[in-house]
DNA sequence: TGCGCTGGATAGTACCGCTATCCAATACTG
DNA sequence: CAGTATTGGATAGCGGTACTATCCAGCGCA
């Protein structure tokens, strides 16, 4: 496939492409003399793959390479795979605040009250705590009864994701990284439809008007 | 309050606090004076839910007008309340896509299959299918099991939300939309942790290491 | 043989969220 | 009442990001 092949079939830009490889998103082709390289079907999943992540998830450009070169890395043990995973989930979150504290007292409360592990390395601890932090700096704090709501539901949702985890090592890695980034983003919608379906319901409203 | 003091107890900067008054996001302060201004606590609050908007939930400084605005509207009945709702949670969704389709057929189905309305004029009817499309093209599609979990996740997430919202109207708009937004990122980091923790159960490894 | 695509490089653009500077008017301070 | 600091208001600049455009020489194909 000539890299004009590879626009057309996946609908981005040549200038955007050549930005991706540029960026080293995108692996070069294979050199087929000195003006000419070959590209493939994984050349057209990937650039799916960057799009959905840049465009829905709404990650950076680095983020996005960060992640990627994660998922070339083919884990030797389940632990390997744990700890690829726990450095994917790591960037996902952004990391304007680098937040470089040493406890985070509300994200500890959380934790603890869902009898959960409370590590404050993990990145998403940290994330958390700001969020915490946040909505109560906002006036809208997460009260412990949210905490036991939110963690139960995250916790069936988790549950699943995890189930769907193919066991072949190389997949897994693609599958559960890519899978959790762009599912937020759907878990994030249904919410939102969840809260108008049961508020037309309470209101009596029952189609379109 | 002067402004000097503002800033002081916000934690704003000065430049930033004079960009979110000429951007409209701030009121401005009740003029004492052609170059005197008084600032009340609800400016501070308001910068903190400004804050939280942009720098926790990630909005724009164009969707935070957009909800600032529409939560000065005092609903004058509970479908007032729901419209102003269903307007708030729709400028949520980054709208770079206007996806100005007519149908989803991604997004029906997923509804239909949890047996909820499908109404395509919805903003996150919209956000879903473009959701459930990336997914789709990136090798992570969500199967109809999935979405069975994930919305019976957010549906029970969605009932506390609701349960929350406080009776009285002009407090309702704010807190509903306030909260939607900067509970968004508590519900994520959990999921993740939630990831981790059952992960970790699974491998076995017991603590940090 | 010539036309056009290709890889590669470099430069430019558009937007966003601030941030800095300047000014004149005015308020407080001694 | 003089002097200094602060304020509101306006304008301009900055730094980052994600592209986008242009140019070029060298092929490859017809």
């Amino acid at each position: 496939m000539k890299i004009s092949e590879l626009v057309e079939t996946s609908g981005v830009p040549l200038p955007t492409v050549k930005y991706y490889l540029r960026e080293g998103l995108l692996p070069p082709g294979r050199s087929t003399g000195r003006t000419r390289a070959e590209y493939g079907d994984e050349h057209v999943h990937r650039l799916a793959v960057i799009r959905a992540l840049i465009e829905v998830v709404g990650l950076s450009v680095q983020q996005v390479r960060t992640i990627l070169a994660l998922i070339e890395t083919a884990p030797r043990s389940p632990a390997e795979l744990f700890d690829v995973l726990g450095r994917a989930v790591g960037t996902l979150t952004d990391a304007s605040q680098p937040a470089p504290a040493e406890d985070y007292p509300r994200a500890r409360a959380a934790l603890e009250r869902l009898g959960q592990l409370y590590d404050p390395r993990y990145a998403a601890v940290a994330q958390l705590e700001r969020a915490l932090a946040a909505a109560e700096a906002a006036g809208v704090p997460a009260t412990p009864e949210r905490i036991d709501v939110y963690g139960a539901a995250m916790r069936q949702v988790a549950q699943f994701d995890l189930e769907e985890i193919p066991e072949e090592p190389a997949a897994a890695v693609e599958y559960a990284v890519v899978g959790t980034a762009v599912h937020g983003p759907v878990l994030a919608a249904l919410r939102r439809l969840a809260h108008q379906d049961l508020a037309a319901q309470r209101l009596g409203i029952t189609g379109a008007e």
